[in-house]
DNA sequence: TATTCAAATGAAACAATGTTGCAAAGATAC
DNA sequence: GTATCTTTGCAACATTGTTTCATTTGAATA
């Protein structure tokens, strides 16, 4: 789906920033960092409306933030299925953070176990970050 | 075990930063936030020699950091066990958040999955942040 | 197509968070 | 107590995130 259409079908505004956001998601096959975003951009790229912007794609359930390290973020776009829902819907799954690479990569595989809290604990969501080797860094 | 026992199970120095740090996560009795302890420490505080000692600490096992999002960290002191660890031991176990007080509480008893991960992928350790209601906040 | 109005933008200014270099002070071993 | 190596604290800087407000723009409607 391109971007022009998953604003429209999640009814917000379609503006160039909000495009550019979606297509550097799109292009890049990874959940990318502001830097990273911001280079696509060019000059199309403003710091304060980039925030604005993530926080609203964000709420919208189009991207989601993946907060590796607290100096080390990324935004990854939500999977095709998850667009289909007009309502927000949190399209939940791991990451895997390569050390070597440095990528980040959705596991949408992976099943998010329930975890057996202690008494009187209600879980709403979890995020849950795996670290180690990618298959192209662990080879050798 | 004191927190002057602690440094020097680990083999690092003694100074009133350290101590401070250590001291203040034992009477907090939960992990803290770096402004709590700074609040706590008082006149001891001085953010480049925090930043510093709690790399030190955290380098050394006796403390970890909790990254419940990239605005929001926290620093949990290592239980007992591992402290008596002379080398590094990562002390992994899941954190829950609770959206309600922003408490954050470290589930030593919840067993960490061995996740499924796509052929290739190894796995070194992970991060885990289940968020929610709290006992005391989910009873209503 | 022109009009309209709420929403989005971008600039400035600020706030919080994290890092580096370096001289002075302090902790431990002797 | 003295030597030595680590730690501290200051200054300065870099990055990340937020708020206010006047201006511009998107898109619904006439």
């Amino acid at each position: 789906m391109n971007a022009t259409a998953i604003l429209k079908l999640h009814e917000i505004k379609k503006t160039p920033g909000r495009i550019s956001i979606i297509k550097t998601l799109q292009d890049g096959c990874k959940p990318l960092s502001e830097n990273e975003i911001k280079d696509a951009m060019a000059e199309n790229y403003d710091r304060i409306t980039f925030y604005r912007n993530i926080q609203t794609l964000s709420a919208a359930g189009i991207i989601h933030k993946i907060v590796v390290d607290n100096t080390l973020v990324r935004y990854g776009l939500n999977c095709c299925e998850a667009q289909h829902e007009h309502h927000f819907h949190r399209n939940e799954h791991a990451h895997f953070y390569c050390e070597s690479c440095q990528n980040v990569v959705c596991l949408e595989q992976v099943q998010i176990p329930q975890f057996n809290l202690p008494t009187g604990y209600k879980s709403v969501d979890s995020d849950i970050i795996i670290r180690g080797k990618c298959e192209k860094c662990s080879g050798s």
